[in-house]
DNA sequence: AAAAAGACTTGGAAAAATTTTT
DNA sequence: AAAAATTTTTCCAAGTCTTTTT
């Protein structure tokens, strides 16, 4: 903590703002232990079609491009692809596990690294955050936030330090040998770079040559890069960053990290003789994708090796937990001693100031009368309001719900009255309503820049005081202090209450928590009051009220991703992700040896874990009637999975928010037995895993790793196969090639997760028009061909077809402008290729939540990108506990 | 032990803001 | 300057998992 503290201090100077903490601030973290969030990842991946699975209700919607979308991945050759990147997926669990199990060595060394554990602390909490205001900063954020990038590197080196939880290895464990990547650590940066950029890729320098070259032929097709990109330029670039950065992030911290120092090389050493025991994989740190591939190969061919395997484990397992056993002390340590004096079991914090929260405002009646059997009617304003809520949404796709329209007419009914006029929805028009929305709608669009920053200005000074609040002396922004209005709920799927009435809350629905010693948030509706005050520093919430739709649930207002509360659970989830890399070639062990266990219960978990961490399925807990029909891992139904000899199964399901999964898995006989046998005399409704609920699955996970729960497995997954990707992928080039080495391993993890989106409106429309420009490209190209040709003989270049006659280019000049040309072009079709790639993949969700962020910023440390380019300033902000994490940080 | 409560993370879409193109 | 495209932010639904109660 310390060293973010610090990274705080310096950024206060800098800028005077106080609104974002970009750093944690507040030297105590409390967190606790308890309640590890972590995400779980599963891996390998498959496919999911595009669309079909949006639409879930019987609308169909869009193409069927879905199925193509699918179909290219997925499907064809090797139906089996499920494996996460790579195409084929393999089945075979015992190479699986092999790989693994040298990962798992070396995984640990890194740890050690990191834990390096820092008292400092302390104080920073100072900042000056009070008065802050507004601002923000909108300035460089690079610099910013990314103090330690430039300089940092070299010093830093050690700082890393700040995972103190993980780091502590008792015993080094041996680092395996990584490859050249993790070698580099404890070398200088400047000269790591240099080296990499060597030995990497052929040295270049020149990049001309790159650029004469065809630029197409450096890029295949898919963006992939060719082999032997350039390297070269950086250099000269990198000194450009350091200078920049040197000016601010210099300073901070780095006592502390060289105080490290020497502990690590220490412990490398000592890796390095452990090493040598553990074996050999040296697939290590192959993901799983990789792995799959490789089984796919030679799917159930080694049985041998699997027994091997399993042996390995089990030692692995005890020097893991051992490891683990000693982190949770350290932590607990840290984390004790952070906070403040008083802070005990599950304390978020010591002190909480808020001002509550704000409400939306009264409903204004517009008096547009809508029709019933063609005659205006006259409604109340409640009556109206809700009816607004209903003609708004004429426009979307609800209205072709019929329980959308059931629902609407049930609660708007209860307003009506009994013997309104109004008595069936079939004889309303709302199109009165609907088009003096569209109106209103239009002339809000309509406004004057100058108009619209006055309304703009108007409502952040209404909101200001209720966007932060001050926990432990640190202002923090808060996440959602705008109660939610009333509207009609719109359930994802088919949601059996959507079209529900979501009532309007009210002060009275409210519980308002905050600390004993600070005022009590005014109500600001007057006359009014909270429903309850608490003062529970246990919880992080500030505010809750109950779910209209669902009363037994509740909506809470918490801090903003970017406070220290949740930068510090962030982080703790990600420790926990990593920790699962030393224990996941037991657990890949121990399931696949229960494949064939007598016990069903055993054979249902075994199996269920594996698709967990092979496909990323979500744990799949048990859905009430009142929710859509979605089923997760140990929720799938018989008809969910299909088995297709010889051992592929086929999965068809429904998800969380009703996103369709498909994909067709090659997977181990032993595990396509066992589903066939879950199946046998069951209905095509009933539970696949008929023993199986998360609690029982997660209860197992337990025994296997302190705190690991199925979520960790997704979070494991995409971050370690972002790691592996970008460290397998990154050869050289320019930032920008660089940017789509990140993307593409950002798309891989997100089909691993299955994060869809659906199609935009205007997809095919943008397809149609970046052809015409590479037509019109091709075009111009053709006539400087042309030219080209002339001009060697001595002749003029033709005219234009307006007639305009050309400048008489040199031949030199006109090669240089064809290159040029081309280079656009190969742009252009990259950019389609890409665009056409990603248009059902949404990267934001694993980028959000899933990838461990010091992974990225230390791969843009590693290679000069700026983080900019990956981390747009909400990330920057939600992760600058991450920001200054040692470069050759490895996940 | 299982159901209910409770608290927090994860998710896609819509809205808003920003950037690029025309 | 307007429009279109793109990116970011907001919104709030829908999961996971833990804790408490029955």
């Amino acid at each position: 903590m310390a060293v973010h503290a610090c990274v705080k201090a310096k950024m206060m100077d800098e800028f005077d703002e106080d609104d974002e903490p970009l750093v944690f601030k507040r030297s105590n973290a409390t967190s606790k232990h308890n309640q590890l969030n972590s995400d779980t990842k599963k891996s390998s991946s498959q496919r999911y079609d595009g669309q079909s699975g949006r639409q879930v209700s019987g609308v169909s919607s869009t193409n069927g491009q879905t199925s193509n979308a699918s179909k290219g991945k997925l499907t064809k050759a090797s139906p089996v692809k499920s494996p996460i990147a790579s195409p084929k997926a393999s089945t075979s669990s015992a190479k699986a596990s092999s790989v693994s199990n040298s990962k798992v060595l070396s995984s640990s060394d890194d740890q050690s690294k990191h834990s390096s554990r820092q008292n400092t602390i302390s104080v920073v909490k100072e900042e000056k955050n009070g008065d802050s205001e507004e601002s923000e900063d909108e300035k460089p954020l690079s610099a910013r936030l990314f103090p330690g990038l430039s300089k940092g590197s070299s010093n830093h080196a050690n700082k890393g330090s700040i995972n103190s939880s993980r780091a502590s290895l008792p015993f080094p464990k041996p680092k395996a040998n990584r490859y050249s990547d993790d070698s580099d650590d404890e070398i200088p940066l400047s000269s790591k770079f240099q080296l990499k950029s060597n030995t990497g890729a052929s040295t270049r320098m020149s990049y001309e040559s790159d650029d004469n070259k065809t630029l197409a032929s450096n890029f295949q097709q898919n963006g992939s890069i060719t082999r032997d990109n350039k390297s070269s330029i950086k250099v000269n670039k990198r000194a450009l960053v350091e200078v920049k950065s040197s000016v601010q992030s210099s300073v901070k911290k780095q006592k502390l990290s060289d105080a490290f120092t020497p502990v690590n090389n220490k412990q490398a050493s000592v890796k390095a003789e452990l090493k040598a025991d553990d074996d050999d994989d040296d697939d290590d740190h192959v993901p799983i994708s990789q792995r799959m591939k490789k089984s796919a190969t030679s799917s159930n061919k080694s049985s041998p090796a699997k027994q091997k395997v399993t042996k390995v484990v089990s030692s692995s397992i005890k020097k893991a937990s051992k490891k683990f056993k000693k982190v949770v002390k350290k932590s607990k340590y840290s984390k004790s001693s952070k906070v403040p004096p008083g802070s005990g079991e599950g304390q978020k914090w010591t002190t909480l100031v808020h001002n509550g929260v704000i409400f939306p405002p009264p409903y204004k009646p517009h008096g547009v009368k809508m029709l019933y059997k063609g005659q205006p009617v006259n409604l109340t304003p409640e009556q109206e309001e809700v009816a607004t809520m209903f003609a708004v949404m004429l426009d979307t796709d609800y209205m072709n719900k019929p329980k959308f329209k059931e629902n609407f007419m049930n609660d708007w009914r209860k307003i009506l009255g009994k013997n309104h006029v109004i008595q069936k929805l079939e004889d309303c028009d709302f199109t009165p309503i609907y088009e003096w929305h569209q109106k209103e709608k239009e002339r809000k669009k309509q406004m004057s820049t100058e108009e619209k920053k006055a309304l703009k200005e108007d409502k952040l000074k209404q909101e200001e005081k209720y966007m932060w609040a001050i926990v432990d002396g640190v202002k923090e922004k808060v996440g959602n202090f705008r109660v939610e209005p009333p509207g009609l709920f719109r359930g994802r799927g088919e949601h059996p209450k959507m079209g529900k009435l979501k009532k309007r809350i009210r002060p009275s629905d409210i519980t308002i928590n905050i600390g004993k010693a600070a005022p009590i948030p005014e109500c600001p509706i007057p006359g009014e009051s909270w429903k309850e005050i608490r003062h529970d520093n246990t919880v992080t919430w500030l505010a809750f009220w109950n779910d209209p739709i669902n009363p037994k649930e509740f909506k809470y207002v918490f801090l903003a991703a970017s406070s220290s509360l949740k930068g510090q659970s962030d982080k703790e989830k990600y420790e926990k992700a990593r920790l699962l890399k030393d224990f996941i070639q037991g657990i890949r062990a121990a399931y696949t040896k229960d494949f064939a266990s007598k016990d069903i219960t055993k054979r249902q978990i075994a199996v269920a874990t594996y698709l967990i961490d092979k496909l990323a399925l979500r744990a799949g807990n048990e859905k009430d009637d009142d929710e859509a029909d979605t089923v997760g891992c140990c929720t799938l139904k018989v008809e969910n999975v299909e088995p297709k000899p010889p051992s592929i199964l086929k999965f068809d399901f429904l998800g969380k928010d009703s996103i369709r999964y498909q994909n067709e898995v090659e997977v181990e006989l032993p595990v396509y037995k066992a589903i066939q046998q879950f199946r046998t005399g069951k209905k095509g409704g009933d539970d696949l895993f008929d023993k199986l609920d998360t609690s029982k699955l997660n209860a197992h996970l337990k025994e296997l790793m302190p705190g690991l729960t199925a979520k960790v497995f997704r979070t494991y997954n995409a971050s370690i196969t972002l790691d592996e990707m970008l460290s397998r992928e990154t050869k050289g080039g320019d930032v920008a090639e660089k940017v789509v080495v990140y993307q593409h391993a950002n798309k891989e993890v997100a089909i691993i997760c299955n994060h869809q989106r659906t199609v935009s409106k205007s997809h095919s429309a943008q397809m149609t028009r970046l052809n015409e420009k590479i037509d019109e490209l091709k075009g111009i190209l053709d006539g400087l061909q042309t030219d080209l040709a002339r001009a060697k003989k001595g002749k003029p270049p033709l005219k234009n077809a307006d007639g305009k006659s050309k400048k008489n280019l040199a031949p030199e000049a006109l090669e240089r402008k064809i290159a040029q040309t081309n280079a656009k072009i190969e742009k252009m079709e990259r950019d389609k290729e890409t665009k056409e790639d990603l248009k059902t993949v949404a990267l934001g969700t694993s980028k959000i939540n899933y990838l461990d962020p010091r992974i990225t910023v230390a791969w843009c440390k590693r290679h000069e990108v700026p983080i900019e380019k990956i981390f747009n300033k909400s990330l920057l902000a939600k992760f600058a506990w991450a920001m200054d994490v040692d470069p050759s940080f490895r996940f």
